[in-house]
DNA sequence: TGAAATTAGTTTCGATCAAAACTAATATAA
DNA sequence: TTATATTAGTTTTGATCGAAACTAATTTCA
């Protein structure tokens, strides 16, 4: 690729496929009224049982803004409870509830069955071998962002 | 993958990485005063010397408000020119103007300069096989989305 | 101690976006 | 014709988001 077009532009495809996957997939959980922070939410705390705000932020790569704006949410369906630390009481500890736990095991399987149905269309490998590219760029944009010198592409 | 983990679930790397990807690019061309939808706008009209806003919409992606948007901040800027369809008063042809141009050449060596360096950071193949990969699964995504019997994953 | 800096989490603010409502122009068809 | 439907593009509306400001609790260190 020597003249740029969008056609073969990497950034550009990244975009639109994201929206149109998370387009795709967000019906399936919002049937359940659930949104994409707290579906990521959900899935991490079904996962490890208890987290902090902050340690969610990092497993779901959300700001703490969103951690908590979906926490908030979720306080209000009663799909998780907060439990104030003892030694610090800046820290909360966030569990599913009864409810929460329901309602994922509802979700869960959905979920899986829309992931295997898009796995199973495309091609022998491919699949994982995006998954695989994709973290290969994940990588080097956060090495990007460490780099000391900024913006030197050519070197 | 038989437990959903985030770890291993594709959209949520979707996602992730397009952040990512967008963040760091749009501060390659945000040192122009370029935000995305003005950039994707840029790159067609140059390419194919005049659009309408319902083409540009097709080209980039973008629904029509979007791309109203965009060419709003645009004309602000004299980036753009736009001249009244001769034979239906409803549509326009939209130019890049010479500002627009000029700006235009000073942005796109960057940015491929960028895209270049990622592609060269990653495993060979990789980069083509990724850009593949994520047009199989948009073309997937349509297939869903013009399906009759919608949200059937299983069979 | 206790003042200053740090940290966890929430709230505010401004920007952006998609969906829907809307305007103006054109096509259809009665 | 002229009424109705359709189309191109803009504007409004409500939701979401990240950055930054903020609050409260804790740690640092003088």
């Amino acid at each position: 690729m020597n003249k740029l077009e969008l056609e073969n532009f990497l950034p550009y495809h990244l975009s639109i496929t994201s929206e149109m996957v998370s387009r795709a997939l967000s019906k399936v959980y919002a049937d359940f009224g659930v949104t994409i922070p707290e579906w990521r939410v959900m899935v991490h705390l079904n996962h490890h049982g208890s987290l902090t705000p902050s340690q969610l932020g990092v497993a779901t790569s959300m700001d703490k803004a969103r951690v908590s704006r979906a926490l908030i949410l979720m306080d209000k369906k009663a799909l998780i409870s907060r439990q104030v630390d003892q030694w610090d009481k800046r820290v909360a500890h966030i569990c599913l509830t009864d409810t929460g736990k329901d309602l994922f095991t509802q979700i869960e399987p959905e979920v899986m069955a829309w992931n295997a149905c898009l796995a199973r269309d495309m091609p022998d490998q491919q699949h994982d071998d995006l998954l695989q590219a994709l973290k290969t760029v994940e990588t080097w944009c956060k090495a990007q962002g460490d780099s000391t010198s900024e913006a030197d592409y050519d070197d």
